[in-house]
DNA sequence: AGTATATATCAAGGTATCTTGATGTATTGT
DNA sequence: ACAATACATCAAGATACCTTGATATATACT
């Protein structure tokens, strides 16, 4: 119960649902990916990220300086069917362009 | 994406969940079932009846002074998808003793 | 060692959401 | 017509969440 509704807030959000679409499709991103690509400052992004993993969407993995976020492996059937439902949005992505040489 | 978040907005609540899991187990009920139910005050159960309503969930038919909500039907996938993780959940739901004679 | 970069976290203000109590509307019963 | 019942809606206070700017931490570079 608790678990879920965790899930489920972390979906309650516009931007939460456009970082997660992001990785989805773009596969593992550093913060600084995101924060260049949708314009928004560190500690937002930042936030969001860890409510998501927090739910268990995403993983981290830190390389040197940097923390990539991946859509978390395996998931659960409940969330790749979320995750698919996300996919048919309409929602306007902005481009991944690689901000950082690792 | 709206529709997205009116339809995760309206199960970012514990006391909805438990509404919908009433609904869900024990077919069209009327307000003051669930308010009894409950043991909740009129007007906070009407305002979830309508978020939940509004969302897709469920839909309302009203016999003399009554209003009984009832899963919508049909039902897309997704919604039905919830619904059933929903089920999965593990909370003390109260029992259901109607209240009124229809 | 000192500086710069990448990320995390915290405090404060703004905004949305939930709960309650009061009021409005419609239907039934007398 | 009047009273009672079932439900919806509104306003106000309480609570939770989001955003921003500042600060902290950790790694890389020179």
């Amino acid at each position: 119960m608790e678990n879920f509704l965790q899930t489920i807030g972390a979906l309650n959000d516009e931007t939460r649902l456009k970082i997660l679409r992001f990785i989805d499709k773009n596969g593992a991103v550093c913060v600084c990916d995101i924060e260049s690509a949708f314009g928004m400052i560190q500690s937002r992004i930042s936030r969001h990220l860890k409510i998501l993993k927090d739910a268990g969407f995403l993983t981290v993995e830190r390389k040197g300086r940097w923390a990539y976020y991946a859509i978390r492996s395996p998931l659960d059937r409940f969330r790749q069917d979320i995750l698919k439902e996300i996919s048919y949005l309409d929602m306007d992505l902005p481009e991944f362009k690689g901000c950082c040489k690792p």
